[in-house]
DNA sequence: CTTTACCCCGGACTATAGTACGGACCTTAT
DNA sequence: ATAAGGTCCGTACTATAGTCCGGGGTAAAG
């Protein structure tokens, strides 16, 4: 099954644009061209456009997700080097892992500690970011 | 303790335009200004700086960001729609967690995989991005 | 065979997040 | 008191990641 360049955009929900401009960025390219140089893709590309997308909503750079899409391209020679970029790679998204673990504890406690309405007292939740950051010292996201 | 733009730029290792620039984006202004118009800020400010870099080093935008700091803004009055919001962030954080869980795994498990030089077998590091896409069935992450 | 829809390309335009520049004013150390 | 260094402001410039435009060729449906 091929796809010309609309039918892929249409397929994998992106502005046909989108994938031109990766083709320029050497992220995607179609398998081939037709004679009137029309784009042809396959699944192969939609997969890949996909996945593209998905490690970009994680907050990597289309430079970073074209390292990862490199990882390919190298020859079983530099393997070492492969491996090593793979393993960054993995600690890089464990610390984002990490990291986002504690905004979202840290989120979680303020919503269970608030008492508006129900106290007298002020919400936790607005005390915590004051304007001047006179902070309860309970906020770890601060 | 205060700090003027330049020492709270060395203190928290950002540019001192990018201070201008987060007080024209509301994200952050100075406590106060001396008669000669000179920004001081306070300790307060280097939380909320420092708050900022990490919160956008995990993915948020400065919009966003400047949502979860105007939670602050709101009165007790409209302390729903503050934890609304909240709860939103919290699922959002959750699913970027979750998406970053699977990655790691897929990553570590194809680099637990590699057989390169060890067998005359191709790197499954290699073949799961290969260039017309011709997966090999087992990657997750394509 | 024509109309409609699709695609080509280069180039311009947008939003986000800064970063740099430069002339003028302010502060501080010698 | 004067030079060096810090800060003011508006404006311009950069990189990233698209998005849109327009003139022209191509494909498909009636």
């Amino acid at each position: 099954m091929t796809f010309t360049i609309g039918s892929l955009a249409k397929a994998a929900k992106v502005n046909l644009e989108t994938l031109r401009y990766y083709e320029r960025k050497g992220l995607l390219k179609p398998v081939r061209r037709t004679d009137s140089a029309y784009r042809i893709y396959d699944e192969g590309s939609l997969e890949r456009l996909q996945f593209i997308r998905r490690t970009q909503s994680l907050g990597f750079s289309l430079r970073e997700i074209s390292e990862l899409l490199r990882l390919e391209a190298l020859t079983p020679r530099v393997c070492g080097k492969v491996m090593a970029k793979a393993k960054a790679k993995v600690s890089q998204i464990r610390e984002k892992r990490e990291s986002l673990k504690r905004m979202e504890e840290t989120l979680t406690r303020l919503i269970g500690d608030c008492q508006c309405g129900k106290t007298s007292g002020s919400c936790p939740m607005m005390s915590c970011f004051t304007e001047r950051g006179e902070s309860n010292g309970n906020c770890k996201a601060c």
